[in-house]
DNA sequence: GTCTATACGAGGATAGAC
DNA sequence: GTCTATCCTCGTATAGAC
């Protein structure tokens, strides 16, 4: 009917023919769908149906589905790596160290909380292919630098940076990892939302500052 | 366990025709396979494939792919329902029970490392589906009730239960969720190897019950 | 650049012999 | 109970019109 479809081309406000602003909207999408299902049960059906655009402009832009799944790879590493990079950590005390970097860190992905999602599917399903030969993995480095640090000044207790650095991360993304098994508590508030959030990373912080200091 | 060890023995020199010993065989590989991908992206031919059945059997015995998959949720939490069960807890100090809780929950994980993986994948797949109208949740009320009483009686500082419920599961847990990512640091011992998952239920438990401790 | 239609392979599930 | 062979849906990827 003529009026539906004056309606549907209302609806749509995306402009058509417009190549950058398709693959962003195909970016945003695939970012979601990989969060929750991971490169191999990811469908690029659901890509498009999200979108609106037709499936096939996933493989003109991306190629195949692989290489959409790299582009979400990047395009969500980008802020946290950018971050960490212009963290200076270097002339603090190990406490404040670890502090902004937590502080930091839970920002990260509080903005996206789909990013811990797809770095622990590509951990399980991919055995972390993509952190192999990337940068990713210095923000566990700087992590162990500082508790490393900590230790040798005494201003922590004694620990084992690693494991340590293992279970710090551990304690700020699982919150968001999580998520599905514990949203079924009685809440008042849903857990992505601007309050549950902030106290997530306030209670995380303080848990784990309290849990290294040396008493 | 029995079966599991008959499981394995199959393994190696299969004998036809013993239905508990095939069955036991596909819920062994298939706990692994949906560890890895969760229920949509695990491949019926993979199951198959490691235990040396033909894919059929699966259907005979478990009438589909989702009811083998039910089958092997149920099973991978029988054993830290069981064991969260037989704990007493009620007449021990919060920092006791605390304690005990954290090594009961890390035994249970360290002797079965793919359980944090087929929790996780349910999780983010299915929203928690099968927590939905499980006890398995009662494992983090558990949690959530030594924390307030503990909160109550000034043996822990002020920290919010069910946050910091959350955050500590993550430290307990994180570590077998992210090993694909972290296995590429140069490391001495697997991750899986007895000592590192011994090192890692003391690291978790004495960044836990610093992290909450009332100073 | 974007769409529709379709080829083609992968994978879940079944039939039927043994 | 177990296997092999097969069916058929679903999903990736391509072709070709506009």
């Amino acid at each position: 009917m003529a009026r539906q479809a004056k309606a549907k081309k209302l609806l749509n406000t995306r402009q058509i023919r417009d190549a950058e602003a398709t693959q962003a909207v195909i970016l945003a999408a695939a970012q979601e769908e990989f969060a929750k299902h991971g490169l191999i049960a990811a469908r690029t059906q659901a890509i498009a149906a999200k979108t609106g655009v037709a499936k096939s402009m996933i493989y003109y832009y991306f190629h195949d589905k692989q290489g959409l799944y790299e582009a979400v790879l990047e395009r969500s590493h980008s802020d946290l790596l950018q971050t960490s990079h212009q963290l200076d950590l270097n002339n603090l005390s190990p406490e404040a160290a670890l502090e902004i970097f937590l502080a930091a860190l839970l920002d990260c992905v509080s903005q996206n909380p789909n990013l811990p999602l797809i770095m622990f599917h590509e951990a399980v399903q991919n055995q972390g292919q993509h952190y192999k030969h990337s940068t990713s993995v210095s923000i566990d480095k700087v992590l162990v630098k500082i508790l490393e640090k900590g230790v040798a000044t005494g201003a922590f207790r004694q620990l084992d940076p690693l494991q340590s650095a293992i279970n710090i991360m551990g304690t700020c993304l699982f919150y968001f990892i999580g998520m599905g098994n514990t949203q079924h508590y009685p809440q008042d508030k849903p857990f992505l939302s601007p309050a549950m959030l902030e106290q997530h990373s306030q209670e995380a912080i303080a848990l784990i500052l309290a849990g290294v200091k040396n008493t």
